[in-house]
DNA sequence: CCCTGATTCGC
DNA sequence: GCGAATCAGG
């Protein structure tokens, strides 16, 4: 993975968005390892892990886990930004980002069927409209015609058209474009 | 078994 | 620095 600027914003944003590690691999054509290895040497904020490494409880037995019973209960919620945001972009596992999906049409070609795996969730809110200052990105979905079609909602980059994930496959560094042009 | 994320460690 | 392998919990 060439950790570019872009690359690295998408994945903060879709860090920041609450998107699995998984999930943000598959939108960026990278593995998860590859996702969380970076978050961490990002030091992006870690989400809620599911485990304990003993390392952690290992440095000091158990540190105060058991410190104040009912501290812990509120304070012990950090939980910041688990909503996903984003409201389910079937944007299909885009191939590895190599060629900046120009057309809507080649985009419609690679968009298999992509069943939501989460559950729909309550407290994703569909929003129809943005009525935030940014604009939004302007990253076609779905097939142009089709009730579903749609553009991605996210807000774009400032000074560019798409958010910072289809940013960073809609731009193929410029450098060495020349020899697979040819 | 599927999923999740964190850490480790060879590269 | 990178990320696969591994670990560990749900």
């Amino acid at each position: 993975m060439d950790w570019t600027a872009e690359a690295i914003e998408a994945l903060r944003a879709l860090w920041a968005e609450g998107h699995s590690t998984a999930e943000i691999g598959r939108r960026m054509g990278i593995s998860k390892n590859a996702v969380v290895g970076k978050a961490h040497r990002l030091n992006l904020p870690a989400r809620p892990s599911p485990i304990r490494r003993e390392a952690e409880a290992a440095s000091g037995a158990r540190p105060a886990v058991t410190a104040s019973p009912a501290a812990t209960a509120k304070e012990a919620l950090p939980v910041p930004a688990a909503r996903p945001a984003a409201p389910v972009m079937p944007v299909a596992t885009l191939a590895p980002a190599s060629k900046p999906i120009a057309s809507a049409a080649s985009l419609a070609a690679a968009r298999p069927p992509t069943p939501p795996r989460r559950a729909p969730q309550p407290t994703a809110v569909v929003r129809p409209f943005q009525r935030m200052g940014g604009r939004s990105c302007c990253w076609p979905i779905g097939e142009p015609g089709t009730p579903e079609f749609r553009f991605c909602t996210a807000e774009a980059i400032s000074g560019k058209p798409y958010c910072p994930e289809h940013a960073s496959i809609a731009y193929v560094k410029a450098r060495d474009r020349r020899d697979d042009a040819a």
